[in-house]
DNA sequence: TAGATTGTTAATCGATTAACAATC
DNA sequence: TAGATTGTTAATCGATTAACAATC
């Protein structure tokens, strides 16, 4: 049968990224086949829930053999729009912002930066890599020469929710959000919002640390 | 009532970093009371969730009035963890270490930087802000004469596992994982990680770009 | 063919939401 | 007191796990 119609969780989505990465480093050590199985004890998780995953995207699997791993992977690789490649900006270059455009390991899987904005004038000009850091100001007219597919919003708390509105109206369809501020109002059918709470996440390990 | 003794789901703990943002977004705007149904509506969340959430810690409540803004900002702070001050190193200091380390808004949590270590002997024994970065190999020495909380993973890929074994056997008990692998099965009664996969997190982004 | 393993349905578990009595 | 709103139990919803027939 293997209808794929089902309705697909948020659950489900941000466990294909780890499937990939699994599958990556199966690829890269030559292993043809893989069972639900055996992938469910490198990965921790129970074989049932990777073959309940997987089937919401398709019948990738062979009864008695398995999965082929090169094609799961480029089925995953497909399914994640990574057969594209992504045009970033940043929006705001301070020491995150300016870290993120030195992170190798986004280049790898098809994200490439065009362009980078701050508007503080004591940097606007400046060169970071190959990109002069631009005014924000002439963000609009940029996007309309140049077609950006996600910013990342890398500003100050404070600036966050009037930063990324103006994104949005010029044209931004998607945000990775690094500001400890929630974006989830400016969300919609066209505009997506990728949250990284950098201190909520530092603040659930002291948590942990904590438990008795 | 009002026992406390319920299991407490990581569900719940991922929130509460949030309720402490937005409640002291509240307290800086010297707001005094607020109901599970006026913050709802702020979080974009239910008051029946909010009061759940709540309870699981205590009757922070009261009936007919709501909460004291105040009180439970210092609760859920408490709870957090947030009444003390942890200390901190970086390593791995490529570019998003530094910018970790520059990154003013974890001190103003209470997480302060105590050490910054590296392997790369290009690099050892220069200086970052108030740091130099030191050898890795002195980790286990420096760890007894300076307690450090939180181990901070900024290496690359290929090295996490094995640094972060390093690190746990020189008694670190908690590591923020920056490097895109995984490290749950270093996890253990007393040795806490908190996984930031940036990469993970962009291609969920560039997934929801693709949905029709 | 026999063994292995999927795809898929059914059962379970847990988390969220609704409802309302208790009470400020 | 009457109104508001909590704390908490019960109902619902969704996600995970188990089970197994289908099939390679």
């Amino acid at each position: 049968m293997c209808l794929e119609n089902k309705r697909i969780s948020t659950a489900v989505i941000r466990r294909l990224p780890r499937y990939y990465r699994y599958l990556g480093d199966l690829v890269s050590r030559d292993i043809q086949r893989i069972s639900s199985k055996e992938l469910s004890q490198r990965m921790n998780i129970t074989a049932s829930q990777i073959r309940q995953d997987l089937n919401i995207f398709g019948c990738f699997g062979q009864q008695g053999y398995g999965y082929n791993v090169v094609s799961l992977y480029e089925e995953i690789k497909r399914i994640l729009g990574l057969t594209k490649t992504y045009k970033l900006i940043i929006v705001g270059m301070g020491n995150l912002g300016h870290a993120l455009m030195n992170h190798e390991s986004f280049s790898l899987h098809g994200y490439d930066y065009v362009g980078v904005f701050d508007k503080n004038p004591e940097i606007v000009g400046k060169q970071v890599s190959e990109f002069i850091i631009q005014d924000i100001d002439s963000l609009p007219s940029f996007l309309e020469e140049n077609q950006a597919d996600i910013a990342i919003l890398a500003v100050t708390k404070s600036k966050a929710i009037d930063v990324a509105k103006f994104l949005i109206e010029s044209g931004v369809k998607a945000i990775w959000n690094f500001t400890n501020k929630d974006l989830q109002i400016l969300e919609s059918e066209v505009v997506h919002i990728e949250n990284v709470h950098l201190t909520d996440s530092l603040m659930t390990l002291s948590y942990k640390l904590n438990e008795k």
